[in-house]
DNA sequence: AACAATAATGGAATCGTTATCAGATAGGAG
DNA sequence: CTCCTATCTGATAACGATTCCATTATTGTT
């Protein structure tokens, strides 16, 4: 590892200068640069990003915090940010919180303490411990995808209440009236929005959902499975023509479960799930689903940390996008 | 943001005991102590990591470059990874290459002028840029899952040969004679392990596979309709009955082009997978597969990181394990 | 009570970079 | 030939933490 001051040593030049060359900043007589790049490249110099961090107070970095990393959303949200990072010469610092508010916070004060030059960061949930300190540092921070209730702070994410009432009136036009759904944990906002709009689609038709068919899931197979299970032994069971589960893979294990039980989907039984992952057309049949628009999101989400907008909390929501697929293509006849 | 200074300033005190008080080196009275730890904790101070880092040339920083991170495999490796790291406070920084020489290089400089500790890298392919770079930092670099043909890098990765060799012998054993395979990337070593261990195990048996049911995939879905689409159009293709897609995403894809096809699996024909994603046991039918050990892998690559080894370089190879599924269950009658 | 040994603390240099300021060189005008 | 302005360059001081080294305070020993 050379530094600039054996770059300087081996042109014969000073290290201001040296640094002119390579931040292009201030005037410099075309043969002393000649002779600084010569250096520069003999010496495989790189500069040192915690020395010019820790001068300018900007670590050239940006933190990414999310609940975890295999889920294929959160997938799409790294490999979408870190192409932007990259494209702009940043870092991107990633950590997981696991739902945790103490490792949420650990994250936060290790990222801070790296001169991130903005926080991206899908929060706990409610009980998030960060409040105070990010409301401290407004203008750096974007939550993404989760929001934390009566935050300040910029956001981007999908309307959660619209996807669950452009579900709930889809399976509504197709002739269900008694529904099932699969939600993600309650603790996280999204999905009581999504299980709200849901609702309300429903009861804007006059139609009540049974609570006994609401099944308080983690976004994990495992839930689904739970789910269907529990679903059938209520014997209420048999006159459910439709299942929402909040996100394509819970769906899949929904439909397997189902296909075990002997239910067929969609002739016996419509099914829904959603992200528009790849799951919901590889899987047979095709899933309906709504599509988050997963990369936009991420590419806003970093124009604004970019540009930081002078009237914070800005507070962006994403349109769902239904995509009708063979698992709800059966009507139903409406007695 | 405070400094150490200003710790020291509210606790009356000079800034090298403050520094003994957090890093507990060197004696302090117990007095001393408690009023630098209530000045700590007044101000909120967090050390500054990119100053200690400048110091100690130690980021306290993991680099990690990945391929994309959007494919399972890796997501699972970056969470892996992060636990760990969080686990020993240290930070992960992560870029993705794209399978170009270019990123992939940038990524490296950029990392390594972060004073990082430790890399994990899933190289492009033998093209890649680094060799002598990698060289030159032998017990900081782990290969992960990915190999460079006669690096002298320590790595980590799967018995591809074996695995490929496993899955021949599998299919063999259910009756198979004529066999296709979709494979991975073939500049990707990998790959080549992979279909050359699967030849290998029917060349023992006296068995020659037909190089027209041998397709180039990208591990992606498309590419697996493309393979079966071009399959399909080959005379010979009513008599195959097993098709080997190197991965399990591609293994849907297929299931899936297959069934438009009026092919049905594993009546029709035998499928099976790779990496033992939840895909394989998701699908109908489920889909035999062969395991990877993601996690383990990347406990073994920390770890190895963590605890250098004296002889560079360490070679692992961890064992696949083949998954029977229902997609091969059928035995096939042999002539 | 005097001294040695140890405990506790502060000062200063260092890591590599950049920004400010002052000094040097060159070129042109008078 | 002098003076003045550009253009160019170098020394220095930060940024925040750590680690020697030196100094002072506190014990214990005889």
């Amino acid at each position: 590892m050379s530094s600039i001051t054996d770059v300087a040593k081996l042109a014969g030049i000073s290290k201001s200068t040296v640094s002119r060359v390579i931040a292009n900043s201030g005037p410099v007589k075309p043969s002393t640069r000649e002779k600084v790049l010569k250096a520069i490249k003999m010496l495989d110099y790189n500069p040192n990003l915690l020395a010019s961090g820790l001068r300018a107070k900007s670590g050239r970095l940006i933190g990414l915090i999310l609940p975890e990393s295999v889920h294929f959303d959160f997938g799409f949200f790294i490999q979408t940010i870190s192409d932007i990072c990259m494209q702009y010469n940043l870092g991107l610092i990633i950590g997981t919180h696991h739902n945790s508010p103490e490792l949420e916070s650990r994250l936060f004060d290790d990222f801070y303490s790296r001169n991130i030059d903005g926080l991206i960061i899908s929060p706990v949930s409610d009980a998030s411990l960060l409040g105070k300190r990010l409301k401290d540092s407004l203008g750096k921070v974007i939550l993404l995808d989760r929001e934390i209730t009566n935050s300040s702070c910029n956001s981007v994410s999908l309307d959660n209440y619209k996807a669950g009432y452009m579900m709930g009136s889809h399976l509504y036009s197709k002739g269900h009236r008694n529904v099932a759904c699969i939600t993600g944990p309650q603790h996280i906002s999204l999905s009581r929005d999504r299980i709200a709009g849901f609702r309300q689609a429903f009861l804007d038709k006059g139609v009540m959902i049974d609570e006994n068919f609401v099944y308080e899931g983690n976004f994990d197979v495992d839930s689904s499975f739970e789910a269907i299970q529990k679903f059938s032994q209520h014997p209420g069971f048999s006159s459910i023509t439709a299942i929402w589960a909040q996100n394509d893979v819970m769906a899949v294990g929904a439909l397997k479960k189902l296909t075990k039980l002997g239910k067929s989907v969609p002739d016996d039984i419509a099914l829904a799930g959603m992200d528009g992952t790849d799951l919901s057309y590889l899987s047979t049949p095709s899933i309906t689903t709504i599509l988050q628009p997963f990369s936009q999101m991420a590419e806003k989400t970093m124009s604004l940390l970019r540009n930081p907008p002078a009237d914070v909390p800005v507070k962006i929501k994403f349109d769902p996008i239904l995509v009708e697929n063979e698992s709800t293509e059966k009507e139903f006849i409406i007695k």
